[in-house]
DNA sequence: AAGCTAATTGCAATCGGATTGCAGCTACAT
DNA sequence: ATGTAGCTGCAATCCGATTGCAATTAGCTT
């Protein structure tokens, strides 16, 4: 890795010795502030601006790339040779990954068929996880109060207004 | 739509017909900016915070849904019936969309693997597409993918990919 | 080992989109 | 026409992402 950084003039530090270890061994799409607890429970002085600029220098040479979920924040993924799904729970935030190559080549074949070069793949299903389903139910709370929840697919053919026909 | 929204006990107004019409008019993932811009033209007295307001009720009632690709900014997609994917280019920011039933087929399958309830699916191939790739090269620009340019500037501006946005 | 310089760091400030508080306005049931 | 729950616009606020800058440091040079 020093040997890496260097080929390219940039320097090692022990922030960055920190940061690299916290980040490659940490479980994948942390966002920088997870990293960043993680970072300072094993050196307290590292400040969340260099983790930010870290993760994003791990980025720039290839080893991570940006992943966002649907939350609004900023996750980072170490890359992997394969590309890979992640099954994302929308009550508890949970995820698991996994992987197909069927779904890969499918998409690439779709990405070629419109000259797009593909540099990377997002694949994710956002749900609520058995888990989740489960709590729902024990609690008795069938609630799902008014408006919040989604109506269920089927009456989705709503006439938009006597106004403009779709 | 009128009556929809009055069983919700909501109501309808100048404003809000015309964001309905604006967004459900427009192309796809739109963001609160361009979708206002657009309202804007149409009738200038309506209010950013309106136009996201109404987003956000369209969402949840069900007709929208919120999209993230890569840049950090928030977009906006009407529902359709069948899940599809976007071929998203990293460079002009252009997107595609498709549709593949093998894919949400797959996907499918595998959120029931894993007890994942399934709301939403995100497919998405991030690239740089064909125009992009043909500009570049005509601009005699040496293709290098890889990470490898440094330019010895101050502060680093390196865009090898994935990291950088539009 | 000491010197030199560009790279790096921490802090505070800034940016920018998302979200909210509030007072005035309006749709619509009565 | 009237009352009221909902809207709306504006300004303020929130909050993660990003940057300016002065002090510090890694790693090369001598």
């Amino acid at each position: 890795m020093r040997n890496f950084l260097k080929t390219k003039g940039l320097k090692m530090t022990s922030q960055r010795e920190t940061i690299f270890r916290a980040f490659f061994e940490s479980e994948p799409h942390m966002t920088v502030e997870e990293l960043h607890e993680r970072v300072i429970s094993m050196d307290p002085a590292i400040a969340y601006t260099t983790v930010w600029r870290t993760l994003k220098l791990i980025c720039e040479v290839g080893l991570g790339e940006k992943k966002y979920f649907g939350d609004g924040v900023v996750r980072y993924d170490r890359v992997t040779a394969t590309p890979h799904g992640h099954l994302v729970c929308q009550k508890c935030g949970s995820t698991e990954e996994f992987f197909s190559s069927e779904i890969t080549r499918l998409l690439q074949d779709r990405a070629d068929e419109s000259g797009l070069l593909p540099e990377e793949y997002r694949i994710e299903v956002v749900g609520i996880c058995l888990k989740c389903r489960q709590q729902r139910e024990a609690s008795g709370d069938v609630t799902d109060t008014s408006a919040k929840g989604k109506s269920s697919a089927g009456d989705n053919v709503i006439d938009i207004s006597g106004a403009g026909g779709m």
